[in-house]
DNA sequence: GTTGAAAAATTCCGCCG
DNA sequence: CGGCGGAATTTTTCAAC
């Protein structure tokens, strides 16, 4: 397990409220929407960075002008749950697939994929991911528009 | 409709596959790997930029280790369609809902939100979406691990 | 698309509370 | 020790070619 909380304190919480609003952010910037020197800004990042708590940026992009119109969900049933791990790893091998997660409820594994057409998407769906072994069935859904995509603010609580 | 297609070259495929990988590249470390002057670069993003092809990025950081020990997904089911926008202006509403699809399939809108624990992701469940007008009912799956966590790859295709 | 110079940001180090 | 300020380095930005 690599997850464990870490000491933050409410510096730290104010860098990342800003950074998770937009990683773009120049640390002079922050430093002076908070009242620290841009030096402070840059250890505390250094050190969340160190710790694990803080990984690379991504870039937001609009895949419908790079001509990836179809962003899907797959709920996938496994056979049984002991080809969980292998199916990560086929499903690691599809570039089409961008998320996975292994969940409770109904599926197994929940993945999203983004697809250039319907054509694209059927392509995947039966001839890589339906191919698995160990994928018993899959549910799709298509993600008709994206209305909300934002990441969570940080409370200011008295400890974490 | 906001979403067509635009005219990306070799050049400009070749600058977002990197940063689509790592959002902090500096423009001098992608000019010297796909050698061409910082300066293109530069005015390349900017075009992309202005067209609203790229947007801004986002930290990827560890919510576990920030005290976010649970991801979910809810399946929701709408009474009827027609309830969609005033079910998505409530969700706007609610910290913990991080991404909100308008999907095909079983359910009408498909939501991850993140939360503390169980009593938070109870309180969220019970006390604010199942209260909100037009939602018949819920199906949670809780996320036990992201497995897969990427970007896709631009293919180099002759045309776009 | 490139170059080169100005502006800005990052990064590091010695100093102070 | 953690935070500050300034100096050196690097990057971004933009004009002219």
């Amino acid at each position: 397990m690599q997850g464990k909380k870490e000491n933050i304190d409410e510096t730290d919480r104010k860098i990342l409220n800003i950074l998770l609003k937009d990683a773009n952010t120049s640390y002079v910037d922050i430093a002076k929407r908070i009242h620290v020197s841009p030096g402070t800004v840059h250890v505390r990042m250094k050190r969340l960075v160190r710790i694990g708590l803080v990984k690379k940026a991504f870039l937001n992009v609009d895949y419908n002008k790079l001509g990836y119109d179809i962003c899907a969900f797959l709920g996938i049933h496994l056979e049984n749950s002991s080809f969980y791990s292998q199916v990560i790893d086929a499903l690691y091998h599809i570039p089409e697939v961008v998320n996975a997660h292994y969940t409770t409820g109904n599926y197994s594994i929940f993945v999203r994929i983004i697809c250039r057409d319907t054509e694209h998407l059927r392509e995947v769906l039966h001839e890589k991911i339906q191919e698995i072994d160990g994928v018993q069935r899959t549910e799709t859904f298509i993600s008709l528009e994206e209305s909300i995509h934002r990441t969570i603010s940080l409370e200011s609580r008295e400890e974490v």
